[in-house]
DNA sequence: TGAATATGAAACCAATTAGTTTCGTATTTG
DNA sequence: CAAATACGAAACTAATTGGTTTCATATTCA
């Protein structure tokens, strides 16, 4: 597919302003100068972010004319979904808890905390 | 319910030792010193990283006499969840357009970078 | 063609990060 | 009680990060 990715997607999601950008670029593609226009930062700064969400396949380029247009690659964000798959089953187990406690019946107002509880 | 996280889980996670950790920890509660022996650091770099993933809430830690467990709280990656799930619609499309392409019979070979051409 | 626009590379800087070693304090055990 | 064990705080360091300004290049437009 593309060139191996000199970023790690979890390093490139960890800087909010990078999040923010995924999320504008989800609304539209666009160029660099109109990105940094919601940003309180200079043009080259967004640049670089805009590089590393590029190198970790999250944004793709493409030149028009003299402007290039950067625009999410959410499919990227598979990989992070992946890992998180595997803790699902944690979740998975407390929601079972859960299930049962209101199932059961074992409280009148049940307490989110309770199914932390050691039994 | 707990104190406010200090430390971004994004922030947690973008380092590979910590999602080791994490991983780890999936397995089996433990003390310090055994979290230690699997990496290739001093056991107080691993104290560090601890206390990181402490304070993002992605693991609690119990004390045992003159040791302190620490054990997983997959919990706090619903965060993370949630933060994709707004992202899945882009998946969802071009899941759509992959159904349509298999169940149309538009190619004998399904390659799945057609998904990502311009129509 | 010449001015204006869009962009990133380069050099630089301050703050943060990930590691180290050294030391102090609990807790257990002989 | 004394020695051993488990742990983190502190002080320090090198590398990385996120930002800046300045400059060069490509493209468009009048």
């Amino acid at each position: 597919m593309s060139a191996a990715s000199k970023y790690d997607i979890f390093q490139a999601i960890a800087d909010p302003t990078r999040r923010k950008m995924l999320r504008l670029l989800a609304d539209d593609e666009m160029p660099v100068t109109v990105i940094s226009n919601h940003f309180p930062m200079s043009r080259t700064a967004v640049s670089k972010h805009l590089r590393i969400l590029s190198e970790s396949n999250l944004v793709s380029v493409e030149k028009v004319g003299r402007e290039k247009r950067y625009k999410l690659q959410a499919e990227a964000l598979l990989e992070l979904k992946q890992w998180l798959s595997f803790y699902e089953q944690f979740w998975d187990n407390k929601m079972t808890k859960l299930k049962y406690i209101v199932e059961h019946d074992e409280s009148e107002t049940v307490q989110i905390q309770d199914v932390n509880k050691k039994s």
